[in-house]
DNA sequence: GCAAAAACGGAACGTTGTTCCGTATCGTTT
DNA sequence: AAACGATACGGAACAACGTTCCGTTTTTGC
């Protein structure tokens, strides 16, 4: 792939050191205003030009994902992990998925951003499935082949529809999406 | 309220005829390029300039709400009969949540802009709530009653959820938000 | 008919993401 | 160390959007 094109350094020591300043400029931005703050407002807080931004990352998704990058590998190194540390299959997708909801609801409007057909994002929302679909894929198979879970929902789908259980979470002290994830994978169970 | 006011037929003929092609036009548009379709855009359709949509409905969220009011007035009104004609009230609240995503999932991007925090939604979102979320909850406080369902969630957070489920339904075949709607509504069912 | 009231159209504003290009800086080569 | 090409910079400029504003047109009541 050209993961290693994307992820090169540039040649130049400016270059390479206002790349960092906007990862750390972005990463503050995100936090304090969101993940759809302005790109004025992330090329200011990093002391540096709007063509300074998009030379580094072509789109926007390509900032946010620079910026989520190593908690998405977390998140996603995590399931195997939790598969093999748990009481049973339907436990560590359990607990993989909170760990999923906590990223994404620590994060605000990220969760809103990534279903956002606002073509631009499509970048951000690929990567996301890229990394975690397979993951969620196996816990599934997992629990489905323990006879714990009932079949008919695709990793896709249930990541989507976590990811969509997440929007608006914050800025909305009444809405807790941690509940309403629960109450699906709990409708994922089998009875007996 | 100032529902009459709002409501009120515009005095002059030629200003009453515009009204009626800017709802038609704009349900007309919503339906070929979702709800998300550019104010110009209806405007061009309506044959009429940017300032009259403005006047007749001061903002988006306000014309949406028009096309869609009797929708959604049919929706909240299903709910007792619903209940009245079900065999159990998990049924009825079963059912009646199907219409809500039938509903939902028809309107191209309704259900995105439903959440979104663009500011200038907030009263589509409000009205949506002030009349779904009553009848959501007297479906909830039956099937409760029969000790049918678990307790805990309430019926803000069930319809904001089911909301959420149906986001980008449309624009992606893969993602079907019934499936997932009705996992959830599974998964408030008690067990025994 | 005529004036006042009501409504109209679309130019103009502010905010966004993104592109473009003249200018400045860096690193290498003599 | 001077000079030159490659690299990167800043921010003006563009396009698309929601919304506001106001000079002009149409309707209505007399």
């Amino acid at each position: 792939m050209n993961d290693d094109s994307e992820r090169a350094a540039p040649r130049r020591k400016d270059a390479r050191r206002n790349k960092e300043n906007l990862l750390d400029a972005a990463a503050a931005v995100f936090v304090t205003k969101g993940v759809e703050a302005p790109v004025r407002d992330i090329a200011a807080e990093a002391g540096v030009g709007l063509g300074t931004i998009y030379r580094h990352f072509p789109t926007r998704s390509d900032l946010i994902i620079a910026v989520y990058r190593h908690q998405v590998d977390a998140c996603a190194e995590a399931g195997p992990a939790l598969l093999a540390s748990s009481a049973t299959a339907h436990a560590a997708l359990e607990r993989w998925i909170s760990l999923f909801v906590d990223f994404l609801v620590t994060k605000h409007g990220l969760a809103g951003v990534l279903q956002s057909d606002n073509s631009g994002f499509d970048t951000l929302h690929a990567y996301f499935l890229d990394r975690l679909v397979p993951v969620c894929t196996q816990l599934l198979d997992a629990a489905a082949a323990a006879g714990e879970i009932r079949s008919g929902v695709g990793a896709y789908e249930l990541m989507r529809g976590v990811g969509n259980l997440c929007i608006g979470a914050d800025s909305d002290p009444d809405y807790d999406p941690r509940r309403l994830v629960g109450v699906l994978i709990a409708g994922l169970r089998l009875r007996g």
